[in-house]
DNA sequence: GTGTTTGCAAAGTGTTTGCAATTTA
DNA sequence: TAAATTGCAAACACTTTGCAAACAC
């Protein structure tokens, strides 16, 4: 814990995905769920963990945040080939990546719009629709 | 070489690029350009020539597609945390990839639209815009 | 001949795993 | 106290790199 309260609602939340409110989860639960949307990778949450004086491996970690996104409190996003990116946003959206300074913005649902979705190779059939917009600094 | 002439055209194609047409340039170059549009991993490709009786180490297929897709011949498509692919469709385009068998095809351009594109955060400019589709085996 | 390219093996990076020790309920 | 969780270190998968030998021009 980071202050000294007992934060029922990420209790709760915990409880509800049937995952154990150890100190470890419950420290990075308060990390991603406390502010307001977040993008994190393993090593960033790792360090911010260290930071704010949470004793957590990062094997423990990468354990949590996939425990999360299997309970659907998280979501992961795909946008770099060599790094997981964790998104506390899980409803649905898209994102800007800077390629730059590899952070991850989301694009608010409903700016952007797909027509004419195709359709899928025989057999297939839908399973989610990302869009990734890439970013750079511009020149101006 | 695969066969035995001197296929001047994918010479050609390297000597544009500025890559000195070695053997194993030219094998790679035959595999991905002479048929259709394709879709590789290292490892994909890397086996692809071993089957071929091309002989060349897995550095040099990292290389070399490397080099590829620096020059503009192929296209780094990011739809897998683990794995790089390579396009060989270097025009505007989108993917569908079924997560269960790892293929990724093509969105022949025109079909899908976007419209609404949202303004990227202050400062940056768009760089490319990235649709994949992810598909699973559908139930029936 | 000179500079480029290759292949190997080693190193690197992000991630996962086996297991003893610890913690939770 | 029984079952779940943690941390460590080792193992992993994919990728990159240093360098001597081989090759292209």
């Amino acid at each position: 814990m980071i202050g000294n309260r007992p934060y029922s609602a990420i209790i709760d939340k915990l409880r509800r995905a049937k995952l154990r409110p150890t100190r470890q989860r419950l420290a990075l639960a308060r990390l991603l769920f406390d502010g307001g949307d977040r993008h994190v990778t393993a090593e960033s949450l790792h360090t911010e963990a260290l930071a704010r004086k949470v004793r957590v491996s990062l094997a423990t970690v990468y354990n949590t945040l996939h425990q999360f996104t299997r309970s659907g409190l998280l979501r992961q996003v795909m946008v770099d080939s060599t790094r997981s990116y964790f998104d506390t946003n899980t409803t649905h959206h898209h994102h800007f990546f800077c390629e730059e300074s590899q952070i991850l913005n989301d694009i608010p649902d409903g700016e952007l719009r797909l027509e004419n979705l195709p359709t899928p190779p025989r057999g297939m059939e839908i399973n989610q629709v990302d869009v990734v917009i890439r970013t750079r600094p511009s020149a101006d």
